[in-house]
DNA sequence: GAATTGTCTGAAAACGTTTGCACTGCATTT
DNA sequence: AAATGCAGTGCAAACGTTTTCAGACAATTC
């Protein structure tokens, strides 16, 4: 398809295109007589000015990259959909990638983004190795991660304070009366799970309560996995009042197990999960969790990235969010 | 940050720049020794080629654009997922954008895109009118709609065959013994649900049952439309032994009412959706519906968007999958 | 009326590629 | 031995912008 360019458009109106750029970039330096000819055969002729060449020059493409390990999980596509409205708001377009949970294609997209000389990438990696394996690259674009994954390495990051979370979580059962809580799929594998089970465990010990971990050996926190644990965790014996989970996905498996096992929830057991996951608003779940601000979250990245594409050899920065619990009708007061 | 350059590397191995591009591009006009001195050059000085600056000379970006109406609908996160995995097999890229169920927003990111040089559009619209506003921009980049919509209009699109969709589901419950089936949550001002009542009209004609439909006079099917919707339903009196939702999200609403009322799903009444959305197999919700093959729509975008680009000229064209009904414990037999 | 200022416009370079064309040198053909 | 062909390489144009620099012209100042 031919388009209309700033020449064509030049020589219908009788000027050099220096001039229709100058028109239309709003620049001060030009006739306002001249300008709004200018424009207006622009309008006529349906000039669409080119973001390619313009990037070209430019050197800049108010573009930028955005991976995330797969878009079917619902944290990342709610992410993905604040991220891609704020930066559109500032200015950039998003370029949206799936990692798939495959460091080779985590690699590998973020080349194309290089490539394509995206301003800037924002992340949410793989696992917490990722760093070493991406030196290289992030060395070539600025680049914000998401996720506490990052923590003990100089990177920019961005998350929500997942120790402090779950400290809030663990106060609040307590705070419902309950003095056995049981942390279900603590991982090892994960920072942010570490800095999560690490929340519970100070509260126990703040609270004077005995702490009990059910540990998650998988690398993800499916819901068959909550549902295994739940499970097992329900045919022995157990004496706790409530079921805090490591994330919500966790808890929806807890849920079916406990239906299995005709435990209620939350007449004979309290259940708390992490994340507030959109699912876990529907009236069938209901789940009382722990909220990640997850527009924050998004704005706190996009910022981050512009402030860092304004300023690249500024020092590394982080910015740490706090969640808060929200409250639905999963958990209830105790005697017991 | 500056970067390597063709001509950064060509001065280096001491040709010309034109063989630098050569070597890469796997032309078949150049010497085996000199490209592979080249490419291991050019691995050295760790040079990445500007895909805007080839953009440039080539006229195509290898972007693709997709609008949809928003990202926090897990229909459309997951459609997303599929489209850009699939885009990028295919050597595109994917920007998108959320139109926020907004026709202004819509057209605006539109221009966006034709701006951007994208190659081609996937887009679901916000509503059946979409296609006049947006007249003036389909004509500037090759566009594939998702959704049936845009039925009676011509242009590209993909979808779900509704009507038979709808009328599989009826007659799966009739298969359970179900006589009177209620459906819940037509809707007047969209195409694919007037599809989808349609489908249930002709299979209740066709296996001589008395239809009883309950409008859904607002703009979605959200779960608050499904649970006022049902709320009164189940007010009144009412004979039917199974429900029919034209969306699973409605179906969600109707849950809750359900719960709040006394009446038990599946053993009082069975309770069909249409979409089967990722939180409709979540264990607490468990809902018999009908499949929208997203993957395979999906697939079938990609392929028309790109068929069309190499050939824009082609008559307008359509795809239409077949969904299909996937059982789970929301519905049940009956004798009634 | 000449010099000076200031406002507006145009010419042209630059951005980093791809590719058509011309050229070189060597091997093959006659 | 000359002519032809061909593989390999370089030159330069082109893609559509932005922006620097210089120039033109009018308005102001002396």
């Amino acid at each position: 398809m031919g388009f209309v360019t700033l020449k064509d458009v030049a020589k219908v109106a009788g000027v050099s295109y220096a001039t229709v750029s100058r028109a239309l970039s709003g620049s001060p330096e030009i006739g306002e007589n001249t300008r709004k000819r200018v424009i207006r055969i622009c309008e006529e002729m349906g000039y669409t000015p080119n973001a390619v060449a313009r990037s070209m020059v430019m050197k800049r493409t108010n573009i930028l990259g955005l991976i995330v390990t797969s878009l079917n999980n619902p944290f990342m596509s709610e992410m993905t959909a604040h991220i891609e409205i704020y930066a559109r708001q500032c200015g950039y377009n998003l370029m949206v990638c799936n990692s798939s949970y495959d460091r080779e294609l985590e690699k590998e997209v973020f080349s194309l983004l290089v490539s394509r000389k995206v301003d800037g990438v924002i992340m949410i990696p793989v696992g917490n190795e990722s760093y070493d394996a991406l030196k290289t690259l992030t060395a070539q674009v600025p680049t914000v991660f998401i996720g506490e994954n990052m923590q003990d390495l100089p990177e920019n990051y961005v998350s929500v304070d997942n120790a402090a979370g779950m400290q809030h979580a663990t106060e609040y059962l307590y705070g419902l009366g309950h003095r056995k809580i049981l942390y279900l799929g603590a991982r090892e594998n994960s920072m942010t799970h570490k800095l999560r089970v690490g929340g519970y465990l100070t509260a126990c010990e703040r609270l004077g309560i005995a702490p009990h971990v059910l540990n998650n050996t998988s690398p993800r926190s499916s819901f068959e996995v909550g549902y295994a644990l739940a499970d097992a965790y329900f045919a022995g014996t157990h004496d706790e009042t409530a079921v805090l989970c490591a994330a919500d996905t966790l808890a929806i498996g807890v849920i079916k197990a406990a239906y299995e096992r005709g435990v209620r929830i939350p007449e004979d057991i309290s259940l708390m999960g992490f994340d507030n996951l959109s699912f876990s608003a529907l009236p069938p779940i209901d789940l009382t969790t722990v909220n990640q601000p997850k527009q924050a979250l998004a704005a706190a990245a996009v910022d981050m990235l512009l402030n860092r594409i304004k300023n690249p050899d500024a020092p590394y920065t982080k910015t740490i969010l706090s969640p808060s619990v929200v409250e639905r009708s999963s958990c209830r007061r105790t005697d017991a």
